[in-house]
Parts: structure tokens; C-alpha cells; sequence
DNA sequence: TGACACAACATTGAATACAATATACAAAAA
DNA sequence: TTTTTGTATATTGTATTCAATGTTGTGTCA
């Protein structure tokens, strides 16, 4: 019989606030007060303690002795540098995922990219965006190497803000759509060199919409 | 002026027990125990408590509720993956390397290489292990990605115990030596694919000295 | 003798209380 | 008026207390 999954707080506090930060409702520089945080989410502030030092070993967050902790405010270089180890590990969970990947796992992908290509022809930018992560997230996971899902899951979470705010800019969504059907292809054809360096640019590529947003 | 460093406690806690665990004095399976360890560091339990959950998010112990914390025992399969994923990164910080790190810092890196030549003659098996140890985290330091650095940093340290366990065994040092000449030969050149190349396969040695000992 | 119920104990989870430190503001001196 | 310094307040860091849960051992009944 299914086990009853128990949480401890610090664990349910955790991911609330990290999708408090995700979804831009704690945006950049803002101060995590713990008796505020606490009132707001019914906790005491032992688990809320717990919760933000595992953010903080997350780097969603940072802390300055006796100042507090203050949402994480990247700047360019840091997203550049986030964005190059990004490609980098979905670049190598390609390489992986031809390896590793069953003939079912590869229709899979094949189904979202068709159904990516029907958002882009509806303009549904939302959609696009899930299933976009989910591509990229589908192709981590059938490299089945769990430490590498972790990390890539840790990283893209931490990007997640950013990447949001750059899909509204529509310049490169026709290109974007291309280079997945390439990647798909590379995938169904097991050309491992070639998926990963294709990810690796493709991820590039965000960097310069991200570029674009910050100049902008 | 330099400012004066304070750390809270809970780093201070964490860093020490993370010690504890690489030098294996606390071995995979050990509880950790709230008040024991409270009366050993002489703190109390709430600063261990939040060491705790960093190292939780570390991924170097686990955490089962209203049970404990007990160090980690990755099993095989793990240990290989860590072991990919350590050579991904590796490889990639190799590949950056070439492309940014300064004459003076391939320099720095010959100096080592040379060193753990010399160790490899008087067969010092403690300082070829320490200075293996700095050339790779100097050639991920040379990629200049701060956020592949900390990652790098990260996974090792998980991988410390086992690394210096299968130090001991002497059948691959000589080749381990050779792959070094040849790590520094491709970064002099630049050759940004061929190392990235190098250091993944250099990597993958290193698990088959571990399966060697895991199956003994 | 073995299985089960129950109680006593050990351990973690959460909340509160207290101490250390930083910040803001006002008063006093130059 | 400006600078400095002391004090009040807010906030985080640490310790302690209480509650919830898991474990172990003992005694009873079949």
C-alpha cells in the first residue's frame, strides 16, 4: 500500500518560498524578515530558520551575519556563467540520453516538440514555455543519471525567474522552434556530439535574449 | 581595511562535520544523534540542527523524519554516476580553461604536474593525492565560472572519501601520471575539445579503480 | 513458547525565551 | 550647522522547553 508521505515544515516552508521567489512575488533584494515570513506562514521561526538555510545552500537566497537574508540578485555575469553551466549539463545529458534513452522516451520528446509546434502557431506563449521546459527537462532525466537530474533541476530552478521574463520577447521564437526540431532529430538519430553541442547553443542563444532583456 | 570574517555557528558546525565525514570518522551509516553532537561541538541544537540541513541539501547525509540523520552510503550505481557527472564538469572546466586560463596559470599547473612526478618517484602516496587534487580544482578555477566552480566543489567533497580510499591502490598510478602529461599537453596547446575529452576519460578510470575496490 | 498490547524511554519536531548584534535617531559638543 | 556619541529599538543568533513520534522491552494471554 501507497505510504503516507510526511513533511516536515522546514521542507513544505522551503519550496513555498522558493516558488514565492520563482514566480516573482519575492523579487531581487527583497528582505526575508523571519518574524514577517513567520506571521505570514503560520510557523514559528525554528522551521522557517531551517527552510531559508537550505535555500541558502541552494543560492536562491543569501545571508549576511546578523542582517538577515535577502532574495539573490544576479547580475550578468553570474546569469551568463549559470546559463554556460546550464548548456553545459544539458548538453552532456544529451550525449547521455542517446546512449540511454528507449525508443518510447524519444517519441515522447517527439510528441511535446509537435505539440510546441502547435503553441508557437496558436501564440500560446505560456504553453510554449511549459512544454519547452519540459523538453529540456525530459531529455536530463533519460541521460538516468540521478545526480545529474539534481543538479540540473537546482540550476534550472534558480534561472527559472529569468528565463520567464525573457520568453515575452518574441524575436527568437521562430529560431528557438527550429533548433528543437534539430535536437529532435539529433535525438532520434543517436548523434550524441552533435545534440550536445546543439544544446549547448541552443542554450547560448537564451543568454542573448536575456542579454537583450537587461540592456533593454 | 580587511573587514573582520564572522561565521555563525551553523557554518562553523557544518564545515566540521563535513570534515568528520570526508576523513571517514564518521563512516556511511553513522547517526548523527541531536545531543550527542551537541555535547561534543558544545553547541546547542538548534545552530547542529541547521549545519544539518545544509548538509541535507548537500546531499552528503539523509534525513529520515522522526529517525535521524545518518551519513549517506551511496551504493555503486550512485557512486558511477557522481563519478560521470564529476568528469562532465571536469571535462568542461578543461574545455573553458583553454580558452581563458593565463600563460601564468598553465604555468602553475605545470609546476604541480612536475611536483606529483616527484612524488610519484619518492612514492609519496599523501602529497600525489593532495596535489591531484589541486591540479583539478585549479584547472575548474581557470574556466573562470564561478557557479561550475561551486558545483565542481560540491560533488568532490561528496566524493572525497572514496577518491582517498581507492588512492590506495597503486596498480593505475603510472598511467594516472602519463594522463596528467597529457592533460597538460592539450591545455598548453589549447585544445579546448581534445581536454574536455582527456579529463572525462581520466575520470572514468578513477571508477573502475573504485569498482575494483567495491568488488574486493 | 510465541504473538500481541501496552507502557516507558529515547529521539526528533516545533515553539518560545533569552542573548548578541546592527540600525536609527536624538542629544550634545565642536 | 555638522559631527559624534549614546541610547532605544529591531533583528538575528543561540539556548531551552514542550510536544509529537518512533523504538524497545516487558508482561499477559492464547
Amino acid at each position: 500500500m501507497e505510504p503516507i508521505h510526511r513533511q516536515p515544515l522546514a521542507i513544505q516552508v522551503a519550496s513555498r518560498i522558493r516558488d514565492l521567489i520563482a514566480t516573482d512575488q519575492f523579487p531581487p533584494g527583497t528582505p526575508l524578515k523571519e518574524v514577517n515570513l513567520c506571521k505570514q506562514l503560520s510557523v514559528s521561526r525554528t522551521p522557517l530558520r531551517e527552510a531559508l538555510k537550505q535555500l541558502i545552500a541552494e543560492g536562491l537566497v543569501e545571508q549576511i551575519p546578523y542582517r538577515g537574508v535577502v532574495v539573490c540578485n544576479p547580475d550578468q555575469a553570474s546569469i551568463e556563467q549559470m546559463l554556460e553551466l546550464l548548456g553545459a549539463l544539458e548538453g552532456f545529458a544529451g550525449e547521455m540520453a542517446c546512449l540511454r534513452a528507449t525508443r518510447e522516451e524519444i517519441d515522447a520528446i517527439r510528441v511535446l516538440t509537435q505539440q510546441m509546434h502547435e503553441t508557437y502557431e496558436k501564440d500560446e506563449r505560456l504553453s510554449y514555455y511549459k512544454i519547452n521546459q519540459s523538453i529540456h527537462r525530459s531529455i536530463v532525466e533519460f541521460s538516468k543519471n540521478e545526480e545529474l537530474i539534481r543538479s540540473h533541476e537546482r540550476l534550472n530552478s534558480r534561472l527559472y525567474r529569468i528565463r520567464f521574463l525573457s520568453n515575452r520577447r518574441t524575436d527568437r521564437w521562430h529560431t528557438a522552434i527550429e533548433e528543437h526540431d534539430a535536437i529532435l532529430r539529433n535525438l532520434e538519430q543517436r548523434e550524441g556530439l552533435k545534440l550536445n553541442k546543439l544544446l549547448r547553443e541552443h542554450l547560448g542563444h537564451t543568454w542573448t535574449k536575456v542579454k537583450d532583456l537587461y540592456d533593454s
